[in-house]
DNA sequence: TGTACATCAGTGAACGCGCGTTCACTGATGTAC
DNA sequence: TGTACATCAGTGAACGCGCGTTCACTGATGTAC
């Protein structure tokens, strides 16, 4: 049956929340379509009325984790305060042990790479706002966010507690 | 039929390389087990006979991946030019568009902190050994490392040849 | 050294499953008069 | 304001395809005597 545009529109901000939240848990190939529409509350069909393919619908996912992630650092930057509880935040084992909230770049930056178009123009052009921001120069903005793209990776794929904690710390020092 | 000892011990050192190669220029779930033994110049038949899985494949491949850079960087060792020589060469554009000789924590790391535990374990281990090498300190060792897989993440995720190369340059600046 | 037999890597057809996508249908919403 | 009709998001069955894996079979290698 028809719902109205508002009901619509809440579907379909909903269906890029959950896919978001679930490619960076798991990646792109181990969510399926209907997980993502049951996730939303819906059924698999009403998919196609809101994205023409998954790429599609993995472009908006890429663009909406990434803008969340462009919204935490904008609120970092008021003290220096607030953005050393940033930096913890996200070189932290709970940001570690919590992909599907956390930092886009980290959890799918290898899977874009490989992504159709579409895909990696969403990703390139946030990546690029996201750089704009940050307090220090641009050189050193890229070298700190490499570090920390860079220890989130190493640290979730390393299966020791321990060792994982302890890149985490390091790349603490860091920045 | 049946083949002789070293030729069997041959044919699988071959699957692992080949599998190797493609699993870094595509990620483990786009290459299938058919491409594997085809590019070692089998049938996927006998894929079984070496294998129990493709779980199983990607462990190996895995650990012959990352051992194949512990060899580089053993050899990076020796001089101040050399040790310069392997970090212009990983942060290079060349790196970036050839992963299937490349880093595999650059290319699978993500992939990997979703892989069954046989994967995950070979990973830990030859990581391990990377990082006893170095001539810096640990700390610095580490923070070098992450730095380098996540420029080349990012740099690779990019669709924008001069933003992804910004990237590698700043980067090469921080090691 | 020669003969008979067991082994097992490799072949290629087949299986079962899950995926992305399509489609006929539904029925409340939105629109035209 | 009320009525008739068109729209289209959503449902759930179905389709087609490719994947990992299995299996009956092959025949040179390796082994036992």
């Amino acid at each position: 049956m028809r719902y109205s545009v508002e009901q619509t529109q809440q579907h379909h901000r909903r269906i890029i929340q959950e896919a978001s939240r679930l490619f960076r848990e798991r990646g792109f190939e181990h969510v399926t379509v209907s997980e993502v529409m049951k996730a939303a509350g819906l059924t698999h069909g009403a998919f196609y009325a809101h994205f023409q393919s998954k790429d599609e619908l993995q472009a908006a996912a890429v663009e909406y984790g990434l803008q969340q992630s462009l919204g935490r650092i904008q609120q970092s930057l008021g003290s220096q305060k607030e953005r050393k509880a940033y930096l913890d935040r996200y070189l932290s084992p709970a940001h570690r042990d919590t992909p599907g909230d956390g930092c886009t770049m980290a959890a799918l930056g290898e899977e874009i790479a490989r992504c159709p178009e579409v895909v990696r123009q969403a990703f390139t052009r946030e990546v690029k706002e996201l750089l704009k921001l940050g307090s220090e120069g641009r050189g050193e903005t890229i070298r700190r966010t490499a570090l920390m793209v860079g220890a989130m990776v190493l640290a979730r794929a390393i299966d020791d507690e321990t060792f994982s904690g302890e890149i985490l710390r390091e790349a603490r020092k860091g920045v």
